[in-house]
RNA sequence: GAGCUCGUAGCUCAGUGGUAGAGCGUUCGGCUUACAUCCGAAAGGCCGGGGGUUCAAUCCCCUCCGGGCUCACCA
C-alpha cells in the first residue's frame, strides 16, 4: 500500500469495477422496498458544471439506501432544453454567418438533432467521473418517443379535461429570439429610461412609450379623480402624427392619479394593463408592433422602423409640433427582458396554449400543507406553497422548432381545433387538406414537468415490452383492482411502475423550486392522483471562495473536473457537504478541498495501519497491561456505538452534513489520534484482541463513510481482501 | 413595494435557551516504522447595534444598520 492515497490510480479501477458489476442496477423485489430518486435531467447539450456536482447528495441517499438493502433506483435522463439548446445552436449558425431562416422546419430540427448528438453523453461521463452509481441501463431522453407519447398524453388529457384553452391575449415575445415565453422566464430590468409628457388633445400624460401612440385606442383617468371627471365617458378627436385621432376617455382603477398627470394613454395590443383595461371598457386593440420588433402599417409614416428608432423619430417629430410637455430623464422602472439575450421583450398579442393552473396547483398545495410530501429543509414548505399560491395560467406554446410538436390541429375554414395522438388518423387530418398541425413545440418545462413518472412509465413500458401511452392509460385513470390479479404484460408494468413510483427524494437546487418542482407536484399528482415523489430535498447554490456567483466574465468559474483530477473525487464530494447548513449556499474553494483531501487520505493511512499492525514487528515497542488495552477497547466501541446512532439519526433525516461531521470528528480525532494512538504499540505487540477491536472499528467508520467518499472506502476495502465491501 | 435569507475566530462557514465550534490560515515544538496530505501545543471572538421575553439568549420576539436572493403590470 502506498504512503498516500492516490486517487489517480484508483478511481478508474474502481470505476471500472462499479460498472461491471452494474452497481447501479436496480431490480424490482418484492421483498425489499424501494428508493428511488431521478436525477433532475441535464440540459442533453450541456456540461458538467459546478452545480451539477451538487448531485452527490443524490448518491449519497442512493449509497445509504443501498447499504440499508432496499432497492435503490437512481435514474439518469437528459434534457432537449428546447429553448436552451435552440438558442445555442442559433448562436452557432451565426458563426457561420447564418440563421435559423436558411432552413425549413424539419431540416433545422435534424441540424440541431445532429448538432446535440455530438455532445449528448459527455455529461454522462462527468457524472461517472464524479463516482454517480445511477442505473445507466435505464437512462432517459425528453425527445425518446416513449417519452414523448407520455407527454402527448398528458396534453391530451388536460385538453379533454377543459383544462388546456387557445387564447389570445399579450404575451413577453422575444422579437430577436422570434418566441413567446411563461412569465417564470422573464427578467425583470430596473433601469433608467425617459418618462415622456406629451399632449394628447385636452391632455397632458405621461408615458415611456410614445412610439406605441398610434395603438392607442383609449385614455384613461381613475374614477374619483376629479380634474378630468368631465371628459369620462367622451371622445376626443385630435391631429396626430399619422392622421386624425379618436380615443375614447374611460374611469378605471388601475390608473394612479397620483402618477404623471393622472392620465394614461391605453394602448391595449401593447401593454398588460391596458389590454385589461381595454377588455373591461371594450377598446379595440390595434397591433403597431410587429413580430419582427418593426412598427406596423398602422403606424402610418413610422412604419418598418424598429422600436427604439422609432420611439425617437416620433419624440423629435412631436418636439418639433411642440407636442412634449417635457421629458423626465431620470426615470427609473423594470423592464422585462429576455432571459437569455437580454432584449426588451415585447408584450405582443398572439394565440397560445394555455394551462388552467389553478385547479393543478389547489391539489399540488394540499400534498405539501397535509405534510404527504416532506419538504427539507422546512423552510422551502413555506415558500413551496407560496408559489403554488401565485401560480398564474402557464403559456406552453413556444415558436421553435427544437422541441416536442404540440399534437394539436387547426381547421383551416373553420379555425376549429382538435388534439390528435394517433398518428394515422393525424396523417388522414394532413391528407384532407382542411386540418394544420400547430407549428409550436410546448415549453420545456412542460415535458420535464412529467418527467418522476414519464421516466418511470418509460422504463416499465420497455422492460414489460408495452407501449407507454397505454399503460398511461392505466396509471390516469387509476384502477388497481382490475389491473393486480392479472398477469399480462400490461399489469406487469403497472406493478414495476408503482414498485418505483411514487419516487422516494427529489432532490435538485432551490433556484428551480417554481420552475420545475413545483410544476412537478401539479402534474404530477393531476396524472397519477400520487405525488410524484414524498420528499422534496433542496440544495443550495455553489459559488466561490469568497461567496461570489460564478460567472465566466467575473472569471471565478471553478472546474469540479479540475479539482477532482487534482484533488480526488473524494475531496471535492465532501467538500461540498462538509460544514454546510443544508439549504444554504456553499462556497467552494481549493483549500477546502484540500482540507477534504487531507482527511481522505487520513482515512487511507488509518486502513494502512490496520493491515500492518497485525505484521511482526523487530523491536517491538512495550505495551501496556493488556487489562487497560482492553478497558479502552470498551471505552473505544462504547464510543462508536454513539456515534453509530448520531450517524443514523442525521442520514434517516437528510441532515448529511451533520452526519459527516460526526463521521470526521471520530474517525480522526477520536479514533486516530486516541484510540489508536494509545492502543497501536499493544495491537503492534500482538494483542489480537485489541487487533479486531480496531479493525472492527476501522471496518464501521468505513461503511458509514462510504456514501459519502465510495472512492476511498472502496479501495481500503480492497487493499484488506478480508472485509467485506463495503459499497453494495 | 413584498417575501426570504445572512451578519459567529484573520478567511470560508457550522452550531445550540445554560461557561463558544470546524476547515483553512497564523505562532511554537516535533522527519515518533499508519500518515509531514502528519503529530503535539498555542494565540485569536462583548456570536452586527439597540430594546424585550426568561432564573438564563449568540440562539426566541421587536427594531435599526449592513449584505445577498427571489418575486412584483405603476404608464
Amino acid at each position: 500500500m502506498d504512503k498516500s492515497y492516490i486517487p489517480s490510480y484508483w478511481e478508474p479501477i474502481i470505476r471500472k469495477k462499479w460498472e461491471s458489476e452494474k452497481l447501479g442496477a436496480a431490480e424490482m423485489r418484492q421483498d425489499a422496498e424501494a428508493f428511488t430518486v431521478i436525477l433532475p435531467p441535464p440540459n442533453a447539450n450541456g456540461n458538467l458544471h459546478t452545480g451539477h456536482a451538487m448531485y452527490v447528495y443524490e448518491d449519497i441517499m442512493i449509497r445509504y439506501a443501498r447499504q440499508q438493502g432496499k432497492v435503490a433506483l437512481w435514474l439518469p435522463g437528459a434534457d432537449h432544453a428546447g429553448f436552451e439548446t435552440q438558442y445555442v445552436y442559433e448562436k452557432h449558425l451565426a458563426k457561420e454567418g447564418k440563421s435559423r431562416f436558411d432552413f425549413d422546419r424539419e431540416t433545422l430540427y435534424r441540424n440541431i438533432e445532429e448538432f446535440v448528438a455530438l455532445k449528448k453523453g459527455a455529461i454522462n461521463e462527468q457524472f461517472r467521473a464524479m463516482g454517480f452509481s445511477l442505473d445507466w441501463a435505464k437512462e432517459q431522453y425528453t425527445l425518446d418517443p416513449s417519452i414523448v407519447a407520455v407527454v402527448h398524453q398528458t396534453f391530451k388529457k388536460l385538453y379533454d379535461d377543459g383544462l388546456i384553452y387557445r387564447s389570445t391575449r399579450l404575451v413577453n415575445y422575444c422579437t430577436k429570439d422570434g418566441t413567446s415565453f411563461s412569465d417564470l422566464e422573464i427578467e425583470h430590468v430596473e433601469r433608467e429610461d425617459k418618462l415622456y409628457y406629451i399632449k394628447y388633445g385636452p391632455f397632458v400624460l405621461a408615458t415611456t412609450r410614445p412610439e406605441t401612440k398610434f395603438g392607442d385606442t383609449g385614455v384613461a383617468v381613475h374614477p374619483n379623480d376629479k380634474r378630468y371627471a368631465q371628459w369620462v365617458g367622451k371622445e376626443i378627436t385630435f391631429e396626430g402624427l399619422a392622421g386624425p385621432v379618436q380615443l375614447k376617455v374611460v374611469a378605471d382603477t388601475a390608473v394612479d392619479p397620483a402618477f404623471g398627470t393622472g392620465v394614461v394613454k391605453i394602448t391595449p395590443a401593447h401593454d398588460m394593463t391596458d389590454w385589461e383595461i381595454g377588455k373591461r371598457h371594450n377598446l379595440p386593440a390595434k397591433q403597431v408592433i410587429g413580430f419582427d420588433g418593426k412598427l406596423t402599417k398602422l403606424a402610418g409614416p413610422y412604419a418598418g422602423m424598429r422600436v427604439k428608432a422609432a420611439r425617437e423619430k416620433v419624440v423629435a417629430d412631436m418636439q418639433a409640433r411642440g407636442l412634449i410637455d417635457h421629458i423626465d430623464d431620470h426615470y427609473v422602472h423594470t423592464v422585462n427582458t429576455c432571459y437569455k439575450c437580454g432584449n426588451v421583450l415585447e408584450p405582443l398579442p398572439l394565440p397560445q396554449w394555455y394551462i388552467s393552473v389553478k385547479p393543478l396547483a389547489t391539489r399540488a398545495k394540499k400534498l405539501i400543507t397535509s405534510g404527504e410530501v416532506q419538504v427539507h429543509p422546512k423552510r422551502f414548505k413555506r415558500i413551496l406553497t407560496r408559489i403554488l399560491d401565485d401560480f398564474i395560467d402557464w403559456n406552453i406554446s413556444r415558436q421553435i422548432v427544437w422541441g416536442i410538436r404540440i399534437p394539436a390541429f387547426q381547421n383551416i375554414n373553420t379555425g376549429e381545433w382538435c388534439v390528435e395522438l394517433d398518428s394515422v388518423k393525424q396523417e388522414k387530418l394532413i391528407a384532407s387538406g382542411m386540418w394544420k398541425q400547430d407549428e409550436d413545440t410546448f415549453d420545456t418545462w412542460f415535458s420535464s414537468g412529467q418527467w418522476p413518472f414519464a421516466t418511470l412509465m418509460s422504463v416499465a413500458s420497455a422492460k414489460y415490452e408495452v407501449s407507454s401511452a397505454q399503460l398511461y392509460a392505466i396509471i390516469a385513470n387509476t384502477n388497481e383492482a382490475q389491473h393486480e390479479e392479472n398477469n399480462s404484460a400490461l399489469s406487469q408494468a403497472y406493478k414495476f411502475f408503482n414498485y418505483f413510483y411514487p419516487t422516494t427524494v427529489m432532490e435538485t437546487g432551490y433556484d428551480i423550486a417554481r420552475a420545475w418542482v413545483a410544476r412537478m407536484l401539479m402534474l404530477g399528482v393531476y396524472v397519477t392522483s400520487k405525488p410524484p415523489f414524498k420528499h422534496i430535498y433542496l440544495h443550495g447554490m455553489v459559488r466561490d471562495g469568497k461567496g461570489q456567483k460564478m460567472s465566466k466574465s467575473k472569471g471565478n468559474v471553478i472546474d469540479p473536473l479540475k479539482l477532482t483530477s487534482q484533488y480526488g473525487t473524494d475531496a471535492l464530494r465532501l467538500a461540498l457537504i462538509f460544514g454546510t447548513a443544508a439549504g444554504a449556499d456553499v462556497n467552494i474553494s481549493p483549500e477546502k478541498v484540500v482540507g477534504m483531501r487531507n482527511f481522505v487520505n487520513k482515512v487511507w493511512n488509518i486502513g494502512r495501519f490496520i493491515t500492518l499492525m497485525t505484521e511482526p514487528m523487530e523491536g517491538a515497542p512495550l505495551n501496556q497491561k493488556p487489562a487497560d488495552a482492553h478497558t479502552l477497547c470498551a471505552k473505544m466501541r462504547k464510543e462508536l456505538e454513539k456515534l453509530s446512532q448520531t450517524y443514523t439519526k442525521h442520514m434517516d433525516a437528510f441532515e448529511y452534513a451533520h452526519a459527516l461531521n460526526a463521521l470526521y470528528e471520530f474517525i480522526w480525532h477520536r479514533f486516530a489520534d486516541v484510540y489508536i494512538e494509545k492502543l497501536k504499540n499493544d495491537a503492534r505487540a500482538g494483542n489480537t484482541r485489541v487487533q479486531q477491536a480496531l479493525s472492527e472499528t476501522y471496518t464501521t467508520c468505513i461503511t458509514m463513510l462510504a456514501p459519502f467518499a465510495p472512492f476511498v472506502c472502496e479501495a481500503v476495502t480492497q487493499s484488506f481482501p478480508s472485509r467485506k465491501p463495503t459499497n453494495q
